[in-house]
DNA sequence: CGCCTATTTGATAGCCGTCAACCGGAGTGG
DNA sequence: CCACTCCGGTTGACGGCTATCAAATAGGCG
């Protein structure tokens, strides 16, 4: 019934990690969105341009990205169901990034005004959206780590690490499986790597028994040992009740 | 006067990108703090430990970093005075990066309390620090790019050009010349690169005229030039009054 | 003066990029 | 139904950028 809903799983993250009233839930819940559709690859948002909506992911699978002059790409983020896409920039004029329909997505667009009227009349609210961009940040700090720190085994396994634990906090998926959405050339462009060697890589991994291939699904027969080899440890996600004292 | 304020210089940049009037600018500079030096490399918080008052630089340089289980280290952020180093821990409970001393410092650590006070009970001031947080994830999301999709030269280029603009953002230095407060080896803990190859790519820069060095202190003959080579446009630093419609 | 750190330079090795070709499945149109 | 096309994935050969190892120089400080 709320899970119908298609604010509810931000909801259920937001509240997962700030305490919420229940009259607090309702106003997120009121919120005025329109559901939209975008085709694999349409923008969501354009770099340099002025924010629109703020869209919430209710369906699918998208990705930040920014283009160096030389038309090379760098995919910042990836976000699963129930994020929000946008939160970066409610309160900024120009967009700095642009974000992109990884696959079919729906997605509930949400008036700017609206939100920055909710943070500016609900403390509480204005907390779990501030602990919401701190995760974000601390998400894309782990991946400076990951950028510039780790051999391409590392940096794979540690992105099948972390989507995979993303996508079982939100209860999407099991522990030791998931499917990828990306083409090996978007990993390549998360990870700072060519797609040639993407491939090789995950070929190294396969044949190591740390994954399984079939397709883009991957499952995960030893994630203990996986997690070792990629340095992965979920303290950085800020899973759970971490509302700060 | 008002520039003596230990505060006054992280009110300015609130100001330059929030609307804010003068009971919210007083509220501001009414917050309790104490002042503090401390010694370069002192940690002023740690991955993984509770956060501690909420340092803002009052002078000197700082930067935070998160280290892989093999002992290396990335530096995912670099701060000038007058920039708060931990607002993006204000509402989680534990640290996810080390905030350590670039160079001896003075800072002014604000209790967490009053800031999350101050975040619930003023929307305009709360904003500012959503604007904050957002402008230090662009560059977060910058730094990716930087990390991921750029050559040696780029990078190093890229990260002069980045600094020397925000220096002179802050006043603190003209915009053709700058003091890099930073070992060639923390220079390659920001980059993805060792110190070595810094050094190579220091030296690259200067036989092409695009620097000239003198110790750390850096001239750039052609500011245009270096942009030029580094890719870098100023506009995910969001400088100016950017306050969204 | 002597120690320690930061910088500089050279030689060598290796990871990953580049270029190129081929494969395979899905969709399309004849 | 089958040929064609296209995109994503796979594999091999080769080269280059950057790491690694090593050593020498320079500067700061007791």
């Amino acid at each position: 019934m709320a899970n119908q809903h298609p604010l509810a799983s931000l909801l259920r993250s937001f509240c997962a990690r700030t305490a919420l009233d229940e009259r607090e839930q309702n106003i997120i819940l009121a919120l005025p969105f329109t559901l939209r559709s975008f085709a694999p690859l349409d923008y969501l948002a354009r770099d340099g341009a002025v924010p629109g909506p703020c869209p919430v992911l209710v369906s699918g699978f998208a990705f930040c990205q920014k283009l160096a002059s030389d038309g090379s790409r760098q995919i910042v983020s990836i976000h699963i169901p129930g994020e929000a896409l946008d939160l970066q920039q409610i309160f900024l004029s120009r967009g700095d990034h642009s974000v992109q329909a990884l696959t079919e997505i729906s997605a509930a667009l949400i008036p700017r005004k609206d939100l920055q009227g909710l943070v500016r009349a609900e403390p509480n609210i204005a907390t779990a959206v501030s602990v919401h961009l701190e995760v974000e940040a601390s998400i894309l700090r782990e991946g400076m780590l990951r950028l510039g720190r780790r051999s391409a085994l590392q940096r794979v396994a540690h992105l099948i690490c972390e989507f995979s634990a993303r996508m079982y906090d939100a209860e999407l998926s099991e522990l030791d499986q998931c499917e990828l959405p990306m083409t090996q050339e978007q990993i390549g462009d998360m990870l700072g790597l060519t797609s040639v060697h993407v491939n090789r890589t995950l070929k190294a991994l396969e044949v190591d028994g740390l994954i399984v291939r079939n397709k883009r699904n991957l499952r995960m027969p030893n994630v203990q040992a996986l997690r070792r080899i990629a340095d992965f440890r979920d303290e950085y996600l800020h899973f759970g009740h971490q509302q700060g004292s």
